[in-house]
RNA sequence: GCGCCAAUAGCUCAGCAGGAUAGAGCAACUGCCUUCUAAGCAGUAGGUCGUGGGUUCGAAUCCCUCUUGGCGUGCCA
């Protein structure tokens, strides 16, 4: 499809050609001022600098020439803009075009985004939210925009937490038989442990690492017991998963967030060998306090950059030694001309270590891209990392469960809600409203920053949330019902009635550009924003003007193919943002 | 110490490849449901865009200073 400023940027910049100027000048953006045009060209400033000129004597002139088959408006206005409103048939025929559509800006690229990254040994809590939404969201962009993606959820599976659980395991069931010396795979069986169990010991023994230097030094050996194979424990970590990772699916799919890879840290085992290999090969590796690492600092940095740890001192694998390795696997199995990273930003000075060591090492073709798109900390509505009422993590299935409970009560509530709908239909909706409200809601923060949880708020669902933006969905769905019109039609529209109209259909015919800018900046925000706006206008329009009774039928149309319109858009933004829509509510 | 990031309305946040009057949601106040779903709509009020300088015809946006806060800074991830 076509990005509308674009195209008419080529207009422009034929006119600035024609006058004897760069024709980059003619860039167009959407107008800042709808009251005077609707897009608008600033090029004219640009070029007075360039050509010693007045601003408003190259826009005159530029204005003069452009070709206005496409335009209800051209003009200059001083001091040097030049304005621009498109005739209303070109504005329905851009806008019916970009309803739904997206641009294939990257089309033909292979991209690998890491994102999810949950620990196995404990149970998913707020933290993880964020990672899951965004890389769910971006991965859709991307794919949208023509992109072949791969996502992995690069599990948390190989490091020191597995060692810290199988110690306290092994503490508290010293007679297990997997902790034997004579341990058997074929015949002996770990018992069971549970979900319950896990979320209990982790925290624990995590904590008794930090105040007990003996029982940190055998989770320490654990876990390089582990990475080296040991049987007992490999049964004990099997075990781990077998019961981890099911519920992890079960939670990623209540958020409508999928992988096309469980592959975890464990799965880059098989390439630590051949990755130690390679940087002995190139000679990067250095012993230093028992451990061996790589250099990574350079002449130009300002700041100290640390050499990355590639084996602990105890021989065992660190984090960069499966992000690395990991690299190796991402390189063999798709060759990806982009790695994208999805974690917290605090992770950054490690992925910039790991990137230059996999500069150094040639892991990947220089033309592949690595990117780190760090995420800011979700705190509490005091600032700070968010906590429970009585100070303890809150799990993110409380939190999900919260808000479908908070959304049925106001199902129940609603005017709207009558006794036709079953029980099941109406927790359905709920769920969906609430997983709603906690994606939107985390999205539309800009991916990089803080950003505050308020439950109170998260529970209103008033105002900018995502339940807004279903409700909308739903009123066009019931308008549509009792039009018997199905919701994708294919209608065009002939006319435009009022200046409402004429806003949504210039939202929509900037949709391409949207989606295009939210895949350059991987910032689902962005939908977010624009997703809001365009609900919004609906909304607007929907108070302004009723569809059903109007009497003049070639209106009654046209209004039908608007409100069509404006669904395939919301449906597209929300497919984007990985939420699903309600039928009504 | 060094490095990264942030600071915009009472609160939470957009806006930042420089442009015309700095926007939204919440909270406050006023209206609007016999009419397509009021989880809504309209309106009022609310801002020296942290400070000081600089670049520019033009700065919330770019550069520098300072202040405050967050984070990072080799064997956790």
């Amino acid at each position: 499809m076509e990005i509308i400023t674009e195209l008419l940027a080529g207009i422009v910049g034929d006119a600035f050609e024609k006058c004897g100027y760069d024709r980059s000048l003619g860039r167009v953006t959407m107008s800042d001022r709808l009251d005077l045009c609707q897009f608008q060209c600033n090029g004219a400033f640009e070029g007075a600098k360039r050509y010693r000129k007045a601003p408003f004597m190259i826009a005159d002139e530029v204005a003069a020439v452009i070709d206005g088959s496409k335009f209800s408006k051209v003009e200059s206005v001083r001091p040097g803009f030049i304005n621009l409103t498109l005739k209303d048939d070109e504005l329905l025929r851009f806008a019916s075009g970009a309803a739904g559509s997206v641009p294939a800006s990257n089309a033909g690229e292979t991209i690998v985004i890491d994102y999810g990254g949950p620990n196995v040994a404990k149970p998913l809590h707020i933290g993880h939210l964020r990672s899951a939404v965004i890389g769910e969201s971006v991965k859709r962009i991307l794919s949208a925009c023509g992109a072949r993606v791969i996502g992995d959820i690069h599990l948390g599976d190989w490091g020191l937490q597995m060692g810290l659980i199988i110690s306290e395991l092994r503490h508290r069931h010293p007679d297990w038989r997997c902790f034997a010396a004579d341990f058997d795979p074929q015949s002996d069986a770990v018992p069971d442990i549970t979900l319950d169990d896990l979320s209990e010991i982790y925290p624990l023994a995590s904590k008794k690492s930090k105040e007990d230097e003996k029982f940190k030094r055998e989770a320490l050996k654990a876990t390089a017991d582990l990475q080296s194979g040991d049987a007992g424990y490999m049964a004990v970590w099997k075990k781990i998963m077998d019961i981890s990772v099911p519920d992890l699916r079960k939670i990623y799919g209540r958020l409508n967030v999928s992988f096309d890879c469980w592959y975890g840290e464990s799965d880059a085992e098989k390439y630590v060998a051949p990755l130690m290999e390679l940087l002995g090969e190139k000679n990067l590796i250095r012993e230093s306090d028992g451990a061996l690492v790589v250099d990574v600092a350079r002449e130009e940095d300002t700041a100290e950059i640390p050499p990355v740890i590639v084996k602990k001192s105890d021989g065992s694998n660190i984090y960069a030694t499966t992000d690395l390795a990991t690299i190796i696997q991402r390189q063999r199995d798709f060759a990806p001309d982009k790695i994208l990273y999805i974690t917290d930003s605090r992770q950054s000075l490690h992925f910039e270590q790991v990137f230059r060591c996999t500069r150094l090492a040639g892991l990947v073709p220089e033309s592949t891209a690595l990117e780190f798109l760090g995420f800011g900390t979700v705190n509490g509505p005091d600032g700070k990392p968010f906590k429970t009422r009585d100070g303890g993590t809150m799990r993110l299935e409380e939190l999900l469960d919260t808000a479908a409970s908070a959304a049925l009560e106001k199902l129940n509530e609603s005017a709207h809600a009558d006794a036709s709908s079953a029980e099941a239909d109406k927790a359905d909706t709920a769920e969906k409203i609430g997983i709603a409200a906690i994606k939107f809601g985390d999205l539309i923060n800009q991916r990089g920053k803080d950003y505050i949880f308020d439950m109170a708020k998260f529970l209103s669902f008033e105002g900018k949330t995502g339940p807004y933006i279903l409700y909308t969905v739903t009123r066009i769905n019931s308008i549509l019902k009792k039009l018997n019109v199905p919701y994708d039609a294919d209608i065009r529209p002939a006319e435009i009635y009022s200046d409402i109209e004429r806003e949504l259909y210039l939202k929509m015919a900037l949709s391409g550009e949207t989606v295009a800018r939210a895949a350059a900046d991987r910032a689902p925000n962005i939908i977010c924003e624009n997703l809001y706006q365009t609900a919004a206008l609906f909304s607007r329009f929907y108070h302004d003007n009723r569809i059903i009774d109007e009497p003049n039928a070639a209106k009654r149309r046209d209004w039908t193919a608007l409100i069509i319109a404006v669904r395939r858009v919301l449906m597209l933004y929300l497919d984007l943002l990985g939420i699903e829509a309600v039928d009504s509510m």
